[in-house]
DNA sequence: TGCCCGATTAACT
DNA sequence: GTTAATCGGGCAA
C-alpha cells in the first residue's frame, strides 16, 4: 500500500518538499491522480504572496505545515497550494499539473470536456476537474476530502523557471517529472535533471 | 476611493 | 502569437 504523507512530511525548507511531490498522488473526494508538476514559493521570495507579510488572503500560508491555501487567480480560477515548513515561514509549493487517474468522468463533468490531457495540466485546471473551490482554504491534506500519497517509484525531475510570475522570473523553483505528456508548458531540454 | 495588475485560460487570427 | 474575460489585493492619494 502507498503511504501516505502526512503533516511531518511538510515541515521541511519548501524547496525540499517542492521536488519531493513530484510522483506522490492526490486525490479530491476520489478524483485526482500523479502531482507532475509544481512550484515552490518561499517567504523571502518577492513572487510570493507572503513576501509582505500576513493579510486576510495569505493567513493560511503563516499558519502550520500541511494544509491547503486556496486563492483566487486572475478573478476567474482557483489554484492550489500545500503550507510547508514549520508554522509561521509562510511558504508554499503551488500545484501546477496533475496526470489523472482516478475519478475521470466527474473530473470530464467539470471541466466540460474530455480530452484527458487537458483535464489537470494547469493550476486553474486541476482546481476545476478536482472541484476545488475557496471552500478549501484551510483544510488539512491529511483528512478528507483530502488524500495525499508519497511516490514509491524511482523518477527523474527536471527543475526550471517558474511560469507567469515576472519577479524573480529566473529562480528554477518549478518542478516537474521529466518526459510527462501532462505538464502545462514543456521543461527546456537545458534544463537541471535531478536524478531520483 | 481609485487604479493597476496578477502564481490563468480559452478562443481567436 | 494575441487578447478578452473578470475581480480581489495591495498601494498611492
Amino acid at each position: 500500500m502507498p503511504k501516505r504523507l502526512t503533516k511531518s512530511f511538510f515541515k521541511r525548507s519548501v524547496h525540499e518538499v517542492a521536488p519531493d511531490l513530484i510522483g506522490a498522488t492526490l486525490f479530491v473526494n476520489g478524483a485526482g491522480g500523479r502531482l507532475v508538476e509544481v512550484e515552490a514559493y518561499h517567504h523571502t521570495d518577492p513572487a510570493a504572496h507572503s513576501f509582505r507579510g500576513p493579510t486576510e488572503r495569505n493567513a493560511v500560508m503563516f499558519g502550520p505545515p500541511g494544509y491547503a491555501y486556496v486563492y483566487r487567480s486572475y478573478g476567474i480560477h482557483w489554484c492550489l497550494n500545500l503550507v510547508c515548513e514549520p508554522k509561521g515561514s509562510a511558504s508554499a509549493v503551488l500545484i501546477r499539473a496533475i496526470e489523472p487517474t482516478a475519478g475521470l468522468p466527474a473530473m470530464r463533468r467539470r471541466r466540460g470536456m474530455a480530452d484527458e490531457r487537458l483535464l489537470c495540466s494547469g493550476p486553474g485546471r486541476l482546481c476545476e476537474a478536482l472541484g476545488i473551490t475557496g471552500a478549501h482554504n484551510g483544510l488539512p491534506l491529511d483528512r478528507p476530502p483530502f488524500e495525499l500519497f508519497a511516490r514509491e517509484d524511482e523518477i527523474e525531475v527536471v527543475a526550471g523557471p517558474r511560469i507567469g510570475i515576472t519577479k524573480a522570473a529566473e529562480k528554477p523553483w518549478r518542478f516537474g517529472e521529466k518526459g510527462s505528456r501532462f505538464l502545462s508548458k514543456p521543461f527546456s531540454t537545458a534544463t537541471t535533471v535531478i536524478y531520483r
